[in-house]
Formats: C-alpha cells, structure tokens, sequence
DNA sequence: ATGGTTTTGTGAAAGTAATCACGAAAACTT
DNA sequence: AAGTTTTCGTGATTACTTTCACAAAACCAT
C-alpha cells in the first residue's frame, strides 16, 4: 500500500483519471498522453504527471501511458476491486435519487442498506436497496464503514452521534450540518446550497478572466 | 463592490458563514467569536478571522462580532437581496430532488425553470417549477445566467455548447462529463461518485490521524 | 479607575498545490 | 542510422492557503 505521502489533492483526482481511462479502454484506445488526459478531465497536463509521478514512473517518454498497464496499476492502488458497501440514512428526495442511481458505473461502492424513519417506505425497495426503519440500525448496520447521510440537518448531530457509537468510519455529508465526530471518523461535507451560492458569488464578484486555453 | 482580491478559498466560506449568522440571529445571539463561530462551522478560527479581515475590520477586540452588523454586511457584499434565477435541465432523478427542495432556504437561488426531453413530464410542475421541453430552450432560457446541469453525461457536452451560444455564465455540473467551455463561462463540477469514492481511498490509505480538537 | 481577561487583526512562518521549463529517453521519419 | 519530434519525470519556482503567535484594543469585574 502506498504510504500517505500522496497529497490530498492528487487523491482527490484519482478517481477522475481512472474513470476516463476506463473510457479509453472501452474505445480501445491503448496509448494516451499527459496532454490528452489533461483536455479530457481539465486538469493541467503537470498536474496529471506530477499526480502520476508519486507512485512511480508509470509513462514512457515519447510515448505516453499505456491505457491498460494504467488502468490495472490503479485498479490496485485505488482498490477497485474491493467492493465497498454503502448505507444511506434518509430516503427522501436526495436519498431516494441515489438509491436509484446507486453509484452503478462504480464497480468499488454500493449502497446495499438504506434507513428511515417513514412507514410507508419501511420494507420496500428502491433501486434493490432495502429500506428498514432506522430503530433497527444498531442491529443491521455493522459491518458497514462508510454512511451516507441524507436527513434533514436538525437530524444530523444525534444521527452522526448513533453512526460513531456503532463503529461507522467514513461519512459523506450532504446535511447543510457541520457535524461532530472524533478523531478517527472522516466527513466530507457535500453543501449544495454552498455550491451554488459560491457559484453565483464567483459570478458577481470574479470578472470573467481570460483563463488560457 | 470588494474587488477580486479575496482568495477563492475564502469565497467559498461565505456563505457557510451566513447561513450559521442566519441562525444565530434567529436564535436572538447579539455577538460571536471566531472561536464560537470556528466551533460551529468546523473551521480554524484564526481562519475565519483571516477571511472576515479581507472585509475589513469588522470585529472588535474582546468583544467578538456584533451578529446583527455581520450579517448585514454580508447581505450586502453576497448580493443576498438580489435573488438570481436559476435553470435547470434534465428532470430525472437528481433533478428531481432539486426541484423539490429548490434551495428554499437561501434567499438569494431559485430555480424558476427546468426543461427535459421526456414528453410525460412537460407541461407539469414540480415543486412550483415548470417544466419545458428542451426544445424551447433557445425561447424561454434567454435572462437565465445560472444553470444547474443534471442531464446523462453523454448529452452533457452539446447541451454546454447549446447554453454557452444562449448566453449562460455559470455551470453547475453534476454529470461525471468535464464539459469544455470558452473563457468567460464558470463551471464548478460537483462528481458525487468521485466523492464518494475520494472518501473510501482517504479512508483505506490515509492513517485515522489524530487530529486536533 | 485599575487590572485581569478576552478576542481581534495581522505579520511571519509553515504547509500545500500548481506550474514552468528542460534534460533525457523513446518514438517516429526519412 | 541519423535527425527530428514527442513526451515523460522532476527540480525549481511561484502561487495559494492555513496556522501560529502576539501586540493592541476593548471588555468586564471590582
Ligand atoms: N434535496 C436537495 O436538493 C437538497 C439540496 C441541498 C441540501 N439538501 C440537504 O439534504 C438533506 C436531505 O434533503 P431532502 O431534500 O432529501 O430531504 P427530505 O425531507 O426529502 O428527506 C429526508 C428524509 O430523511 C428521513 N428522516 C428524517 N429523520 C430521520 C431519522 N432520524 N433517521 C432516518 N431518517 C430520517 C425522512 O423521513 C425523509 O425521508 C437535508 O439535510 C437537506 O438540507 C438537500
Ligand atoms: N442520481 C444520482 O445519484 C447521481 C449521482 C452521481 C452522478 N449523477 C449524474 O447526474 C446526472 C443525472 O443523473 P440522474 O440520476 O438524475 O439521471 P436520470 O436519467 O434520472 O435523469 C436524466 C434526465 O435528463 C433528461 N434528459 C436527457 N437528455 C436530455 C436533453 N438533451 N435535454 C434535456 N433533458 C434531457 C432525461 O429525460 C432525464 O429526465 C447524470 O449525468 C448522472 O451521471 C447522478
């Protein structure tokens, strides 16, 4: 396993190079350059080769990278063929939208349980994920390391509470809440207003620059 | 208007700040500390005192924040009167959950029209929005600066061109494409399966540090 | 008033990330 | 086979962001 020398940055952008090598190798393409990596996924071409120098020299000069030898060397490092199973706490407009889309191009996450507090949804299914009532989560969430949490904020603190009593490691925040966990959970927090208020401030108040390209 | 001098990372806390401003004077709160407020909001107090003096200083020694003149500053320099009217294309599932919860909350977005291809939902409302085909885009768009993009991916990138050519500013992409723009049209992509995904490779390769607090 | 306490605002330092720019290697071309 | 072109990998640089740490100001209690 490769150390956490890797940047958080660099880890942010790995899945993103490895779905559109997916792609290339879906078109068989077999060869591809920092350059073309960089039009594709919008990142500059240093960027992609600096990413890509933390776990070696993966390219060749003059060449490129070899879409496959890439793609399986990330295959491992990014453990793509664990397959990690997801739980999702709150079936309501969010949560129902990704039990129905459930991640299924990913081949390493699945939403596999989803809990919540409405009879009506108890004991039904949506997307084959089964719904239970969240008095059950004690008893039916562990095991399961990653959560993600679509409940209305005044919800989350107590929730996030109930998921660290039961062991939960990893949880992907989409409650405009700031919840608390200790140490050893990670939350990344996931605030659509946010985003879309940062976008129509960046808008307002950020002349439109002529970037390069 | 405060000119482009405030780092991207600072804009992008705005409006975590006033929401949490929002409610604390809801909850009748007259001041605040960074300290308070960093506590709240998960975010370095020396940090928030950082941001907030790109502003000015709006504090006063030993006492804190006034919530009142806070927040009244940051209506002002969020342009929170100014309410900008928001689009969004493709009503399907993630769509869908936008249109019902339609960012009620800010006082300054509204998605006021959304469009799709499929002929059962045109004609109706959800959640008050109306829903248009795609075909009037080029009619009903124009005024529209803002656009919330949640169509399949592969239509993702003649639908930019189609918005760039009507006079869109602003992206909000949540489809996995990296969509090419010209220099004065901002996107911010929000990938939810890379984040998912970020967050299961932080958990396996990254140490549960202990972090401070 | 006085003195201890709180809390800001900010220089300086540290940490993190992006980009430049170029030598070296490998690939193509003729 | 030699010359040209492509493209990597990376040292150095630049840019951006966070954090430390403390003087100065304002508060609060007596
Ligand atoms: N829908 C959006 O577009 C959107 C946008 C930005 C933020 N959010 C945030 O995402 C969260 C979910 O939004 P939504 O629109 O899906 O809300 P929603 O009200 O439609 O869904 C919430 C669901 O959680 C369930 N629930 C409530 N308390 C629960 C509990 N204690 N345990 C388990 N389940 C519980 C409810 O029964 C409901 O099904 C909210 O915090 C919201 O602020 C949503
Ligand atoms: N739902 C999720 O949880 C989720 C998660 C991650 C990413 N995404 C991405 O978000 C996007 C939307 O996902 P979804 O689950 O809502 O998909 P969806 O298929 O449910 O919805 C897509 C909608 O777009 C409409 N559409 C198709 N072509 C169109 C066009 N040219 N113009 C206008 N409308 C058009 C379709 O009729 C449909 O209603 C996809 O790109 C998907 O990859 C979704």
């Amino acid at each position: 396993m490769v150390k956490s020398k890797i940047p958080q940055a660099t880890a942010k952008r790995l899945p993103l190079y490895y779905r559109y090598l997916n792609n290339l190798q879906h078109q068989e393409k077999t060869r591809v350059s920092s350059k073309e990596l960089s039009e594709a996924v919008k990142v500059d071409s240093a960027t992609i080769r600096r990413d890509f120098s933390y776990f070696g020299a993966l390219g060749k000069k003059g060449y490129g990278y070899n879409v496959e030898y890439l793609l399986n060397f990330f295959r491992e490092t990014l453990d793509q063929d664990e397959l990690t199973e997801v739980a999702l706490i709150g079936v309501g407009n969010l949560g129902t939208a990704f039990l129905k889309y459930n991640f299924l191009k990913n081949n390493n996450t699945k939403i596999v349980k989803a809990f919540d507090t409405a009879g009506t949804k108890i004991g039904t299914e949506i997307g084959g994920v089964p719904i239970f009532h969240i008095d059950e989560l004690e008893e039916r969430l562990p095991g399961i390391k990653v959560v993600i949490l679509t409940i209305p904020a005044s919800e989350a603190e107590v929730m996030t509470e109930r998921l660290v009593k039961i062991g939960v490691e990893g949880i992907l925040n989409f409650t405009p809440a700031r919840i608390t966990v200790p140490s050893h959970v990670r939350v990344h927090h996931i605030d659509l207003a946010v985003e879309l208020q940062a976008l129509v401030y960046f808008l307002k108040h950020y002349p439109l620059e002529d970037k390069k390209e």
